[in-house]
DNA sequence: TCAGAATACGATTAAAGATTCGCATTCCAC
DNA sequence: GTGGAATGCGAATCTTTAATCGTATTCTGA
């Protein structure tokens, strides 16, 4: 790493004509079969500028460093994921646990569908998780969370519902990653997801019941 | 890297004379200091040579590479870890789900209190993890679970006992994981450590219970 | 005390890899 | 068409780092 003075992450000329945006394209393509085929050690910028067919100063013009591109895919892969958990964990139309069950057996599924593309990303994560950026994405997630918890737990305190956010967030992507890092063939994974669910089901339930049956012993005295 | 033939990670010599094994025992320390100080990319043989107070030469008559120092950490924190674990599991003085419960808090704290350490060993993990020694670790873990199965689940199939067995350790040291990654204190990860104790004590008394209706079911009919 | 084994040393070697920079090419607005 | 902006190039630069090897020092058993 020759003069590098710690160019912030995003920061860079944007594509302005189409022949770039096409290059932009072609790089993080190429980053992610690069990542797949090499691993997160053999993840360089020379080898993604080749698979890309372009060289490595044009890779340059619009990453400001490596860790660059492995943020940006990751942002995408997050973008992705968080949309749709998203739009799973916010349907009133869908009880809340069940919400959960279906948010869990389509996060895992995904994890393990692209299973060696996310645990090289993970693998690569030391070089992109200290950017605010991504601390960032850690938050949009738990907000998610949390405000699932309003639903899930209505009777809770505030306290009770961060709480079980945090612990169902940690739950859930933690075991995701080991899942992914596993690569486990699908059936065994919706079984994983299904014990997850119950799990978590479960705990969220003796919250719940807990917190009713407290309601209850305060109004009767 | 040059000259390198993919050494085994375990093989070189011995340290036969006293002062040798004191230079190794002082590698060994330096290493987990550089390991937390600098991370695992600042992690560099020159750096814990240095340490160490010890020559980079030096080094290398003990150790076949780097990955091989940081396998060996790896190593004793897992030996002492699955001894603890053993011993706690094994107990037949104790009821199983009490065993699981004080497994998890155990596990948990120790994740916790050397979390700087574990995190950045963990983060270098690409560098040892293919090793087949370092497989062999995740076996035996998977072993101590298994027969834990054997008391906690004695009416259920080998076949349930070896998926809640996978289940069982897969939660424990993904969230584990998690936890020592997040550094968070004290109080916080027992709490966490309670809440999953109950969501897997909950899973298991599920099985049991279904097990046990099966057997009742297929005795009366 | 002495020979040979074990140990320690650290400058040196050999690479690999991130990033730059000057120059060539293409595009677009006028 | 033309000038400047945007884009594209890749050889060259600059570091960092793993690992070695010839030499110096220390130990140990006889």
């Amino acid at each position: 790493m020759p003069r590098s003075k710690k160019a912030n992450i995003s920061a860079r000329k944007q594509p302005r004509q189409a022949r770039s945006s096409q290059l932009v394209a072609d790089i993080l393509e190429a980053a992610v079969r690069v990542l797949v085929r090499n691993g997160a050690h053999g993840f360089t910028t020379a080898r993604v500028a080749e698979a890309a067919g372009v060289s490595v100063g044009s890779l340059y013009q619009y990453f400001p460093n490596k860790e660059a591109i492995l943020f940006r895919l990751q942002a995408n892969e997050w973008g992705q994921t968080l949309g749709e958990l998203r739009r799973i964990l916010g349907d009133p139309a869908t009880a809340p646990p069940e919400r959960l069950r279906v948010a869990l057996q389509t996060f895992f599924r995904s994890e393990c569908e692209e299973a060696a593309f996310r645990s090289a990303l993970e693998d690569a994560a030391p070089l992109y998780r200290e950017a605010p950026e991504s601390r960032a994405h850690v938050e949009e997630g738990r907000q998610l969370m949390r405000s699932f918890m309003k639903e899930a737990l209505p009777g809770a305190s505030a306290k009770q519902r961060a709480f079980a956010a945090d612990l169902v967030g940690l739950v859930m992507s933690s075991v995701g990653k080991a899942v992914s890092s596993q690569g486990r063939p699908g059936a065994e994974v919706d079984a994983i997801a299904a014990a997850i669910g119950e799990m978590l089901g479960g705990y969220l339930r003796g919250l719940t019941h807990s917190s009713r049956d407290r309601a209850n012993r305060s109004a009767a005295s």
